[in-house]
DNA sequence: GCAAAAGTGTTTGGACTACACCCATGC
DNA sequence: GCATGGGTGTAGTCCAAACACTTTTGC
C-alpha cells in the first residue's frame, strides 16, 4: 500500500444506492423515486443516500431499504437481521463525473422483494412508484412516459446500474433459489414460475417446470396447505427450502 | 435521496486493494506485499492504496496492478486498455472498524495473471511475493511459516477480501473462458486442463477435458504449432478464443 | 523398449424437451 | 358441461462420466 498521510488522503463521498426489484402484474419492476433538488430534479432516480460514519455499508442499505419500502432486510452477510427482502452487494461506482457536484462513490445494493402494496416514500404516491424495468431500460425513451410523468432517463449513471442489477437477478435466480425472494412466504409452483418467465422475460413449460423444481432437494418443501387464488384445480402451497445453491441449476432458455 | 448539504457529507477515505491470483507449480497463487508502516507493520497484505481525485476506479486498479506487476490491466469496462491480465472488481469493504486510524472504504478488484517471473515492488524479493492461497487462507497459521516470515494472518480484513477473490475465480471459470488468462499467449490443452486443476483442487479426466474444451465453439482456436515441454506426445498450441461466456459451461466436480 | 503425455472411440446413465394425458376446482 | 390451471407419464435426445485404446515423442 502506498505511504500514508492521514491529511493528504482524497476526500469522497461515499453513498448507497438501491436496486430493489420485485414482480407485479407479470413484469419486472424496479422501485424509483422522484428528485426533489439539482442536479436532475423531477427526474426519477434510484433510491439512496449517505452512508453513516460508523455505519457498515450493508448496514446504511438496510436501513435505506426500510425507510424506503418498510421492508426488513435478510443481509445474508449480517445473518438473522430480521426476515424480509434479499439483500446484496451489488458493485461500486466512482466515475470522477458521475456525480456534478462532487466526487461520490456509490456503493449498489440490489434487493428483492415479494410484490408490495406501494411504496411510501413519505405517503407520497407520487415521489415513489414500481416501475416496469422495461421501461427505466428503454434505450431511446429511457424513462416511462404518460400521466404527465417525465420521460427522460434516470438520473446520475443509475440507468448503468439497474441494468446490472437486473442483469445480477436474471443470472442469479438460475444457479441459486433466489426467485423464492419474489414470492410471498407461501407460494404455488405456478407462481414461482410466473416469477422465472417475468424476470426472464420467457415462457416456460409448466409441466417441466414443476418437475424441476419439485425434484430438487431443499429448494421448495410443501406448507401443507393448498389455493385456488389462481383459479382451476388446486395448487399445493410451499415455502422456500434451506438450499441456497441449486444444483443442477435452472435453465434459462436460449435467445 | 437525502437531502445534500455539501459542508456536511462525512468524508471518507477511498483505496483499492487488489487481490491478483496466478498459477505457480499447480498452486493457486496470490501476491502479497510486506506492510511497512503501522498499523500491521511487517504483516503481508494485499496491494493496493489511494485512488486519485479524478481516476475512475477501474483506472486505479489498473495503476496499482501496473505499479505491483508490470501487467498492463485489460479491464473489459474500459474496453482495449491493452493486453495483458484481467481485471474486474470484486467487491467492496468499508465496516467503520477495518482501518484503526480512519474511515476507509476499499474497493476490492480482482486480477487474474500468467505465471509471472517474480514480483517486483521496488526489485525488492523481500517485500512482495507470491504465495498459497492455501496458505494464506489456512485458518489457524493464517500466514505462510518458514524462512522467517511472519506467520500471522493478513492485515486488515485481507483475509477475506482474498477468499472471496478466491470463490469469485473458481465459479467464473465454469462459465466463462477465463482461465486462459492464466495461461501464456499460447498453450496447450494440458496446461489450460492444469490451470482448472490448481484452482478447483480436484483432478480431471484428461480425455474428458480434452474433448470439452476443443469442442466448445469460440473457447479455443489452434495457432498451428506444437510443443513437447510437457513432455511425452507432442501437443497442439492454442489461443485464447473469441468466446467469453462457456455454454454449457465446465462442470467442477462435487466435493 | 518403456514411460509419459496427447488424443479418439465407445458405452452407459442422468437429465432435459416435448408432448399426451388425467385431476380438481369455479362457473 | 366446460374452461382453467395443477400435476404425472413417457419417448427421444443430448451430454458427460468412465474407461479402453492408439499415437508420438524423450530417454
Amino acid at each position: 500500500m502506498a505511504p500514508y498521510d492521514p491529511s493528504t488522503f482524497p476526500p469522497f463521498a461515499v453513498t448507497v444506492d438501491l436496486v430493489v426489484l420485485t414482480v407485479r402484474r407479470h413484469a419486472l419492476c424496479a422501485l424509483v423515486v422522484r428528485r426533489g433538488e439539482t442536479p436532475f430534479q423531477g427526474r426519477w432516480a434510484l433510491p439512496g443516500g449517505f452512508v453513516r460514519t460508523d455505519e457498515d455499508l450493508g448496514a446504511a442499505a438496510a436501513r435505506e431499504l426500510a425507510e424506503e419500502t418498510g421492508l426488513c432486510a435478510h443481509d445474508p452477510t449480517t445473518p438473522a437481521a430480521g426476515n424480509g427482502a434479499h439483500l446484496e452487494q451489488l458493485a461500486t461506482y466512482g466515475d470522477p463525473g458521475r456525480d456534478p457536484r462532487m466526487r461520490v462513490v456509490s456503493v449498489a445494493h440490489l434487493a428483492l422483494a415479494p410484490d408490495l402494496p406501494a411504496p411510501r416514500a413519505g405517503g407520497d404516491a407520487n415521489s415513489a412508484r414500481w416501475a416496469p424495468v422495461e421501461d427505466l431500460l428503454r434505450p431511446e425513451e429511457g424513462g416511462f412516459g404518460g400521466e404527465g410523468e417525465p420521460s427522460a432517463s434516470l438520473a446520475f449513471d443509475h440507468a448503468r446500474i439497474l441494468g446490472d442489477g437486473v442483469e445480477r437477478a436474471r443470472s442469479k435466480i438460475e444457479y441459486s433459489s433466489l426467485a423464492t425472494a419474489f414470492c410471498p412466504p407461501e407460494f404455488t409452483v405456478g407462481e414461482l414460475r410466473r416469477v422465472y418467465e417475468a424476470v426472464w422475460g420467457v415462457v416456460l413449460d409448466p409441466r417441466n417446470f414443476h418437475r424441476k423444481v419439485t425434484g430438487t432437494p431443499g429448494f421448495l418443501v410443501p406448507s401443507g396447505g393448498t389455493t385456488t387464488r389462481q383459479g382451476g384445480r388446486p395448487a399445493q402451497l410451499f415455502r422456500a427450502g434451506s438450499a441456497t445453491v441449486l444444483n443442477p441449476p435452472m435453465l434459462r432458455p436460449e435467445v
